[in-house]
DNA sequence: CAAAGTTAATCAATCGATTGATTACTCCAA
DNA sequence: TTGGAGTAATCAATCGATTGATTAACTTTG
């Protein structure tokens, strides 16, 4: 019983996710949300106790897996601050596309100024992925790797802002790309290992020092 | 008459820009508009058929001015492939800086599928922008300055989305970049000639051939 | 049996939109 | 210049639909 509840509370959380990363916090109703979980309507006030308890829930519960992929960016010493770079980008790119519905509903709460203590929690978590980034930038700065006047803060703007625009809004990428991204298949095939050799490209030409540039 | 019909309709435009910015889409509703707009509702379905109406005439009145000056831009003969993309950035970066409310607001409406008529609309108009864009990058492909293996498509999500990031996630982008851009003068005086210079470094370093950067 | 879980029915509030009536204005004939 | 027909603009009132939330009755479970 106690076992079922908690699936179905999850399955609930997993629909109301979706739900909201498609049509937004006000354009997903509650009545919406309950038939694709094929649950009453009662039961979302009933578990969560409001529309809003249930939004603060799905965050609540995708943090503590946040928490654990910023344990993955361990400190390799045996490669460059270049391959680093590299390796950072590609972890990106598979996270994005496994987890795009999530990421938009992120990014779409992170942009609205209202229900601000939620909007303080997101942001302290990007905080730790972004200061990651910049420590890597910073290394390849210091042992002459990368050039001097780069300026990362814009870098991590660049990287995370590319992506964002891919995925969020992907009528207008599809339309751009000429393939629909809202298939699986061509995200994972097309469009990720696009993004992966053009973002380490880009950032190789802004990056890297001139006589590097031609050893790679 | 007519000259005060169309200053109302401006007016409206106006408060509803704003009023959307503020709230949203679906928390603007048309009676906040017209209260704070002091004109009867039934006058938004009177002059723009219906809400979705009314948002597209802003986005459409706002459009207007930008795709004139890529027009202008794109004609130009006397400058060079490179100097058209710097121009285009000052363009882009000027005009982000002063209606970054409103942009926030579209790229929030462009994220969502729902809607399909308004999305479909935004959606058309920013295309042809892009294709504006496109059509610069494939010149200067054309004629040598840039190099032939570059990615136009990626390189305007990043145009894009580098913005976005920043202007769309002002709490962490303050806390990033260490000053707080909700002051319009930060906005002005740091992050829009910060922006500028980040763009043109990193694309000049990404487009142009090797021989023709050192001439720069 | 009692508590937890679940349901259909319903609540008040608000939404966007529309109605018909009324006012303000334009324009042309007298 | 004036008066009235015709059009555009504006208004209060209200429509049906939908929203989030709640109730009371019912079922399942321990």
């Amino acid at each position: 019983m106690e076992k079922e509840k908690v699936d179905k509370k999850d399955h609930i959380l997993d629909v109301a996710e979706r739900v909201f990363s498609e049509l937004g916090f006000d354009g997903a109703s509650t009545r919406t949300i309950s038939a694709e979980a094929c649950v009453n309507m009662a039961m979302l006030n009933y578990y969560f106790g409001s529309k809003e308890g249930l939004f603060l829930a799905i965050f609540k519960r995708k943090m503590i897996w946040f928490q654990e992929q910023l344990g993955i960016l361990g400190n390799d010493e045996t490669i460059s601050s270049w391959e680093k770079i590299e390796k950072y980008l590609e972890l990106y790119t598979q996270r994005v596309v496994s987890n795009n519905c999530f990421q938009k509903l992120l990014h779409q709460e992170l942009s609205m100024q209202r229900r601000g203590e939620l909007s303080d929690q997101i942001t302290d978590i990007m905080l730790k992925n972004v200061s990651e980034v910049k420590k890597l930038l910073q290394e390849g700065i210091n042992n002459g790797e990368f050039r001097k006047d780069i300026d990362s803060e814009m870098v991590i703007a660049t990287i995370y802002g590319t992506k964002n625009f891919l995925v969020n809004s992907p009528q207008l990428t599809s339309k751009v790309l000429g393939y629909d991204i809202h298939q699986d298949s061509v995200l994972e095939e097309q469009l990720k290992p696009r993004v992966e050799t053009y973002l380490k490209t880009l950032l190789k030409s802004y990056l890297l020092n001139e006589h590097d540039k031609s050893l790679k």
